[in-house]
DNA sequence: CTGACTTTCTTCGAGGCTTAGATTATGGTC
DNA sequence: GACCATAATCTAAGCCTCGAAGAAAGTCAG
């Protein structure tokens, strides 16, 4: 058994606390009452509480609105700027650094460029930190309000302080991307997979929003995903869950670049999609060689929705999600137009029982919501009791 | 997101009242002192707390321990006859009903024989409820004192009050089992897919002890299983998750008994190994004839442990568990002889990184845990926030 | 313009909770 | 028998949330 062990008074309130500026976050502007019955907190614990965070300067006030013949309500909200949070995305073929306010509007971006196939991790982390630098100085943003910078990156990173990542397609090999941030700044690090901070912002602002159970698949040149139990990012216990990629999908089938053979990955990444209809293309024109693929009506279309609805099917079994969410680039192209073969398929495959076809949708935040995801992660404690497991912090 | 949710300063006690019995159901008899330490709890409140809980008669004291030259500590346990559970297992053969105290030792038991392949749901309810009369009655407990009825039932068991039970192995379709329980007894019932409660029983008891992330998988004549998330099973959006049987291992495989293609349970139960092997055999003698074929060298056998490597692969990827358990009775025969290969299968399947050979194990309760983990149900409430979502409740 | 009414928000006392520290209980050691 | 060590309980204090009562800030009829 696991130990919720909360303790003392005093966590209660952090934990109360914490459900009202949910609600106010998710909820929008609302007011004091309506609050009170949001949360089923008592009117007179709701005021004391909001009068505490109104002199923390946490949430501000949002004007009025009349009341049918009563005293008006004023509305409250978070305050979006009381802090300030950088969301980092390492991908395949740039840097990108962006910053938010707490409300996620972007106040400043910088993108670096890099060489694809050469990932030098000290290059990288060079560019995150000249980037948040220029971000932060480009945003005029008071020093001490900046939260932290989150990052996404490929492949699995390593709960522990020096945030060691292992990436295949970048050749990293435990590279402590942590520990060569932390070497360059002093703000609070969170490190995780770039599928899950997709999945993260798809969750909070796009598709998944105000669901507790569901699965996050992130289709670009390869497959990642996301996996929510309970309103959260499931992590397993060693931040690697939700690798939907290696999902198995034909046992002893097609090599993956994992190393293993009949992954999803090994099929479904437009990489993969390419080289089974024997298209060349480097990574720069994957995006247009998969759209003319995708008019060619080449057979390999079918096939390749088929393996997708097999593999969400294994999903429904194992999670019996409340929605499943298809993002990232490819992933929106082929969803975009074959949505309802996908969700025939994945039916084709699933007892008829738990499975919803409308419980598949298409992603809503495109592909660039990875750095938007990792700003969150930065602002989730905020919400949260803190009681789950967290992405590696350095 | 969700909502935790917790509200006053009562719920706040019952969390570490049900802390505290945790610790001291699953640590075996301790001291107030210790209790203090293991909880994080002060001294005092520990005090107060065990006092309450002896006043209720829900613990009671096991004797003394010297401790050096100071104060001998009482030692604190459980009072195993605070109450009792039945917990009944519905299988293909027989309905078994059996009466536990809350130690988890059996006191009345009682089998009845169904003909195989005729499932009359009002027939196995009559045989339920004459059996929970019959070891209440043999057990010799007080009227009061049975905290409540739980039952594994094969297939999957929808949320609601009416215990909608579907098992396509019984022919049962949206069976209304809680209901029909409902109207020959006031007791609590709680009812469940078996292999979650025998999952459940493997978490408390056997090999999943102690971890918060598991998979544990029940083959016997198919396949079951159940997935462990922060301690707890987790059943999904609608009680539903965690079928790992159909998990597709071969797209557009072999034709499976829920109708799609390509699952796990069309090669790895007892019922498909035998199929896929040419042998005749009905579910009485299947057993044996597992056991002959095993012994027979069959490749059949090297097939099924690939396939159930790559299955095994599929449910490292995604829920990077700490510990993956193989039960049921042909899963504990095949793993008995095979382990080392199943686990190099799956290692075959999987990146090295987040996966361990040595974290898959044999369960250690023996098929005859479906029961038992059905009763467990009935006490889990006891030591726990409730806030979870929690099986269908009749 | 005034007074009654409505609705929102704040204040206050009460009842609970956990904690730290003092106190009592219970044994051993010299 | 004096002294010490450890275990358990008692007491006072500080938080927390709640319900009820009161204050605030409007509307509306006459």
């Amino acid at each position: 058994m696991s130990t919720p062990g909360r303790k003392t008074v005093r966590d209660l309130r952090r934990g109360n606390r914490a459900m009202l500026l949910r609600a106010l976050y998710f909820g929008g502007p609302a007011s004091r009452n309506e609050l009170s019955a949001q949360t089923g907190l008592s009117a007179a614990t709701v005021s004391t509480m909001t009068g505490d965070l109104l002199a923390d300067n946490v949430i501000v006030e949002a004007g009025q609105v009349d009341s049918d013949g009563g005293r008006p309500r004023v509305l409250l909200k978070v305050n979006p700027a009381y802090g300030y949070a950088v969301g980092v995305d390492v991908g395949e073929t740039q840097v990108k650094v962006e910053l938010f306010d707490l409300e996620m509007n972007v106040r400043a971006r910088a993108h670096y460029a890099v060489r694809s196939a050469k990932h030098d991790p000290e290059l990288v982390a060079r560019h995150i930190l000249t980037g948040v630098d220029a971000v932060i100085a480009e945003g005029e943003v008071p020093a001490g309000q900046v939260l932290g910078v989150g990052v996404g990156v490929p492949g699995i990173v390593e709960p522990g302080a020096d945030g060691l990542v292992r990436a295949k397609t970048f050749g990293w090999e435990a590279v402590p991307l942590g520990a060569l941030l932390r070497a360059g700044t002093s703000l609070p690090l969170v490190l995780d997979n770039g599928a899950k901070t997709m999945g993260q912002a798809e969750l909070w602002f796009g598709s998944g929003r105000g669901t507790g159970d569901a699965v996050i698949l992130l289709v670009g040149s390869g497959v990642g995903g996301t996996i929510v139990t309970g309103g959260r990012i499931y992590r397993g216990a060693g931040m690697a869950a939700g690798e939907v990629g290696h999902l198995k999908v034909i046992a002893g089938g097609r090599a993956c670049r994992c190393g293993a053979r009949g992954c999803l990955e090994a099929y479904l990444g437009a990489e993969a999609i390419l080289e089974r209809a024997g298209v060349e293309a480097d990574s720069a024109d994957e995006e247009a060689a998969l759209a003319r693929l995708l008019e060619s009506g080449s057979p390999v279309i079918g096939e390749t929705v088929d393996l997708l609805g097999a593999g969400l099917s294994s999903l429904v079994h194992l999670f019996n999600p409340e929605r499943i969410v298809i993002g990232g680039w490819a992933g929106l192209m082929l969803g975009g137009r074959l949505l309802g073969e996908i969700r025939a398929a994945t039916a084709a495959n699933t007892q008829a029982q738990p499975f919803q076809p409308e419980s598949v949708v298409l992603g809503r935040l495109g592909p660039d919501a990875v750095a938007l995801g990792a700003a969150t992660l930065v602002i989730e404690p905020f919400f949260g009791d803190a009681a789950y497991p967290s992405p590696a912090i350095a």
